[in-house]
RNA sequence: GCUGCUGUAGCUCAGUGGUAGAGCACUCCCUUGGUAAGGGAGAGGUCGCGAGUUCAAUCCUCGCCAGCAGCACCA
């Protein structure tokens, strides 16, 4: 027979109780209120339902509604409160599954016709209707094949599935609400009052079963869900504030570049947005240092060429085609070229092929190739998102040829520069993912097995490096086709990931096409080719930076710096020396004379995100000053001309070459 | 690619089975104004493309294209 339980509280009390009390009991046995607030309890951490009995001693806490771990269950009790409201309304409809998400959850149903967006408020309706009928969530344990029985009887074949999958080990768990139940793992708060009103339904979607596109799709209805009406009243502003610097909408409002019908996924950079892209390869070129040797292969290849790499056969879906115009107009034409050349969709077979090119010596490995490549990729229409997702794009893409002992420092160094890459653009918080071996790939199995077992050993080694800042996962069957890779996954200012560098180790092209080098004893050797990206796409990196500042780029990466505006008609000559001053220090300024009130001019500027508006009028003519308005601040100050040009110019050196200058300072000062 | 939604002026968006409207932007005129919109006038649209229904289609139907959200895929 069960024993008595001893369990400690967080007020460091510890009290016994007999076999068999339920956290319920426990609740009411502390406190009437706190029996009423609460809405689960949990033992050494595990949370549990209010109605389990505590079967064994350890320290428990009565969980209230405010608890940050009651979140979760409010969200997973709404997620059912939302699937009885849609069967009550629709009968007919199967449920599927329901799980808690990062602010929220989502319901996946199983019906002929997909919901809209007008049917949300009516569930919304129901589902306050039902939490209003406040009925109890009750588990019970069914027999395996009761399960089966039931749910198939209901029509609910996906439930029938899902009971199946459940390991023989676990119990299969009901939980009720009332009439209606749904199949569990649980655990749940005490009645569905407890799901409260600070919940709202936000969108439709359809979703595969089981995440599988071969599978049928699913209506999924996504919904939000928090403790209390202001928490959910900040989470919808948060949303807003993300749509603000949304870089499809700061592209367009900062006149940086555009897409337009005729070119799916491909962009039309204008003037600002291009001098930020060249702003960009600019500093990316100066980080490779001497140490690269920057190539450029061509656009278009046999696509005999790419068979030898593997792309056509396990790319082929991803890639364009090209041959001459006058073969697609004249298919009969015997003629007529009909060579078939691909577009690259990606730089590593031009690399193998520049380095193929005369004999290379193993004095003169490891050899890195960069090149800005321009690369085209056929992607799913469906993928397309603005910058982040394009079918033409440019990659700070390098190849390195080197020997296998040389590998892991390769690794290494490529990990060093890509760290110091994103801190200089501010990202700090990174995680680096080790993906391997995908079921689709080329090269034999030991090829791989010696691929990944030294990469997991560099893994580790970056994450002792780091001393623990640098976070370290593993992706199972996430690989490239040719290779293991580490993805460099970094956060942006709110929060959210993006996987941008990428390092792939690669025995297979090198061997697909016979590339080598001649060893110390003259014979032939097969190098390792090391793929590395930091930025991965400059598009994507410059959408991510785009959104990481909210269009506020910092000076030393801004299009336009500063601009000169006048007051009056009677500081134009001034303004223009103002400019010239500032141009002269390699500032990028312009000048606005317009006839308009500087209230007009200050409002387009900033809404621009001009970093710094210089306001000169006839107090400034006289007084050779400038008064400075930065972006963001509604305090200006005034400053000499002197000062503001050294001071702008200071604060416009790119972070890498602020290093340098620093540097070499302190040899001088030496 | 899949599911759903959307496509009207440069931008944001109204609107109607009888071929269109607002605000901002643009052009011109007035205004020389000290830190987020001064006033007036004007110009600007094959209502995404193609078929069909209809006396008549921007509006209804179908197909295509593109965009948005999610899924799948991914730098």
């Amino acid at each position: 027979m069960a024993e008595a339980v001893s369990l400690s509280f967080p007020d460091n009390s510890v009290r016994d109780y007999p076999p068999e009390t339920t956290g319920a009991d426990i609740a009411s046995g502390i406190s009437k209120s706190l029996a009423k607030k609460a809405v689960a309890y949990a033992l050494d951490g595990e949370v549990r339902d209010l109605a389990d009995p505590v079967r064994r001693s350890g320290a428990l806490e009565i969980l209230t509604r405010d608890d940050p771990r009651a979140l979760e269950l409010i969200r997973h009790d709404c997620a059912h409160v939302l699937a009885e409201a849609v069967q009550e309304l629709w009968p007919g409809t199967q449920v599927t599954i329901g799980p808690v998400i990062e602010n929220g959850f989502y319901y996946d149903f199983a019906r002929e016709t997909p919901f809209t967006p007008d049917d949300l408020p009516v569930i919304e309706k129901k589902m306050a209707e039902i939490i209003q009928r406040n009925k109890p969530f009750a588990k019970e344990v069914w027999d395996r094949q009761k399960a089966k029985d039931v749910f198939a009887e209901k029509g609910e074949g996906f439930k029938v599935e899902l009971v199946d999958a459940i390991s023989e080990d676990q119990d299969v768990k009901i939980y009720s609400q009332g009439e209606w139940f749904d199949l569990c793992r649980g655990p749940h708060m005490a009645s569905t009052g407890q799901v409260g009103d600070a919940f709202k339904l936000m969108k439709v979607a359809g979703a595969y079963w089981r995440g599988d596109s071969t599978r049928p799709m699913l209506s999924r209805i996504y919904g939000t869900a928090w403790a209390t009406k202001d928490q959910l009243k900040a989470y919808l502003h948060m949303l807003e504030e993300a749509e603000k610097r949304d870089h499809r909408k700061l592209g367009r409002e900062m006149d940086l570049f555009h897409f337009q019908e005729e070119g799916p996924g491909v962009v039309f950079w204008h003037s600002k947005g291009w001098r930020m892209f060249q702003s960009l390869v600019a500093y990316m070129r100066r980080r490779l240092d001497g140490t690269y040797e920057e190539v450029n292969a061509p656009q278009i290849l046999d696509k005999a060429l790419w068979e030898t790499s593997g792309h056509w056969g396990w790319y082929q879906e991803n890639m364009f085609a090209v041959k001459s115009a006058h073969a697609f107009t004249h298919p009969d034409d015997e003629d007529a070229d009909h060579r078939v050349f691909a577009i690259k969709p990606m730089n590593c077979p031009g690399h193998v092929q520049i380095f193929k090119h005369g004999l290379k010596s193993y004095r003169e490995l490891p050899i890195r190739y960069a090149e800005f490549g321009n690369v085209h990729r056929y992607e799913p229409s469906g993928a397309l998102h603005g910058l982040m997702r394009v079918r033409g794009f440019t990659q700070d893409d390098a190849h390195v040829f080197c020997t296998e002992d040389q590998l892991a420092a390769e690794c290494m160094r490529i990990n060093d520069l890509i760290l110091s890459t994103y801190a200089d653009f501010g990202f700090q918080e990174i995680t680096v993912k080790l993906s391997t071996r995908p079921e689709k790939r080329v090269g034999s199995d030991e090829n791989w097995d010696h691929a990944e077992r030294i990469m997991a050993g560099v893994l580790d080694e970056i994450a002792a490096k780091s001393g623990g800042r640098i976070k370290t996962a593993v992706n199972p069957g996430e690989g490239a086709f040719y290779g293991p890779k580490f993805e460099y996954v970094l956060r942006d200012a709110i929060g959210r990931d993006w996987q941008c560098g990428t390092t792939q180790v690669d025995f297979n092209l090198p061997e697909r096409f016979g590339a080598f080098y001649i060893d110390e004893t003259s014979e032939k050797k097969r190098p390792v080719m090391i793929h590395r990206a930091i930025c991965g796409s400059m598009e994507r990196f410059l959408g991510i930076l785009l959104e990481n500042y909210a269009g506020h780029m910092p000076l030393w990466f801004a299009p336009v710096q500063a601009v000169v505006a006048t007051i009056t008609s009677d500081a134009d000559d001034y303004a223009r020396e103002v400019v010239e001053e500032l141009r002269a220090a390699g500032l990028k300024v312009e000048l606005d004379l317009r006839n308009e009130k500087i209230n007009y001019k200050v409002r387009e500027h900033s809404l621009a995100k001009v970093p710094a508006i210089l306001v000169c009028g006839k107090r400034e003519a006289e007084e050779k000053t400038v008064n400075i308005r930065r972006l963001g601040s509604n305090t200006p100050s005034s400053k000499t001309l002197a000062e503001a040009v050294a001071a702008l110019s200071e604060e416009a050196v790119a972070p890498d070459l602020a290093r340098g200058m620093s540097r070499k300072a302190a040899s001088n000062d030496a």
